[in-house]
DNA sequence: TTGAAAAGTATACACACGTCTACTTAAAGC
DNA sequence: GCTTTAAGTAGACGTGTGTATACTTTTCAA
């Protein structure tokens, strides 16, 4: 990660500002932004190409702290059970903080800007993949193939990313939404478990018995 | 649902046309749309009275569109595995022949405009509830509470909307989405059935392979 | 048939935008 | 200290925008 100094930081700072008030990162000026930061419209040339360039710049900013911030998150729990407690309440948690950072991820991953979804996807998706490899290293779903781990991992940040406005911006819904995304993960993972089992099976109340 | 006529219509379709071609609604200007239309810019205010009434009627047009072809959806298979692979099929096929449509919605979804964004959320919960009221009632899960159906099913919706814009933009990757969209709403319903199973003893029941 | 309402057009204004060229100030290397 | 380079500023350009006023055409019911 490249660490921004002087203007650079001061533009990007700015843009992330804005986009925290309802704006999206794709649909801000140049002078908007160079207003923002308290700089000359044209110091922005002195950084930045276009502002398809100063997006990614951005984007890099952002993920380069969030991957920082996953890393510090490799420790918690023994169970899959508590782990997916607690990793939840971590991530919320850092959206919380992050507001700005988990706008302008959550727009741009559906924007306009081919570009800029492009780059989220990949890091998304690299997310994802140390997410998976956490849950089999540590052995959390015991039973379950690596590809599958791998497809529910993915299914599981991209789920939590497009509940993370509505988390954001609804602090009366936190609790709800924090435990439907448990449910969510923990359904995922047991009903990968019992795939093949005929849903009557299930609902007769004797779930590993099959056939 | 209000039929359109003539220049506003017109009007709508130039927006529709022109967010399919990687724009955001929210980001559309008045004399673009009504150049698209092949009006003039004034004509705009003979039928809006600014850009966030468009937006509204833009969106309740797409809403008409889409409760008229989800009710035609209403018939379908008899187990739930059929169903949600017809449904799921059904739907995606929607967002295939409606890519203009499908943009919109998942854009402005999480999109700048709060306006739109509730208009949105509103349209979604309404396709959820009557998912689950059809799942009830003709019993397609059985042993599930009301309540987690309601709620599998707003996940369910969301995460299809989620994919939506992926599949239509990247056609060969179609089958795999589709596959995983099947997979994800089996899991929920299995997961939800056997949510109280401590993962070893799922694990052990051994119903599909492990390692 | 006529006349009012609706739909569409023409012209114009002030403003914000991206970008260009030219100038000034601050930092850094020798 | 001097010079080269980076960072920041000033002013100006053409263009696109939202909107206001005034005008023309179309629609359609009395």
């Amino acid at each position: 990660m490249i660490t921004l100094t002087g203007g650079k930081l001061k533009l990007v700072e700015a843009a992330l500002r804005l986009c925290t008030k309802s704006r999206s990162l794709t649909s801000l000026s140049l002078r908007e932004v160079a207003r923002e930061a308290g700089l000359n419209p044209n110091t922005f040339y002195r950084h930045f190409r276009n502002l398809d360039d100063f997006g990614l710049v951005v984007l890099g900013h952002l993920a380069g702290e969030m991957k920082q911030a996953v890393r510090e998150l490799r420790q918690s729990a023994q169970t899959h059970d508590q782990a997916a407690h607690d990793t939840v309440r971590w991530v919320f948690g850092y959206f919380q903080e992050n507001p700005a950072a988990t706008t302008v991820a959550v727009r741009e991953l559906n924007g306009p800007s081919s570009v800029l979804r492009r780059a989220l996807e990949n890091q998304l998706e690299a997310s994802a993949r140390e997410m998976a490899e956490d849950i089999i290293e540590r052995d959390l779903v015991p039973g379950l193939d690596t590809a599958t781990i791998h497809e529910i991992s993915q299914m599981t940040i991209r789920y939590i990313l497009f509940r993370a406005l509505e988390y954001v911006e609804k602090p009366e819904q936190r609790e709800r939404i924090q435990g439907e995304t448990e449910r969510f993960i923990n359904r995922q993972f047991r009903g990968a478990l019992v795939e093949s089992t005929p849903l009557e099976t299930l609902a007769s109340g004797v779930p590993n018995e099959s056939r």
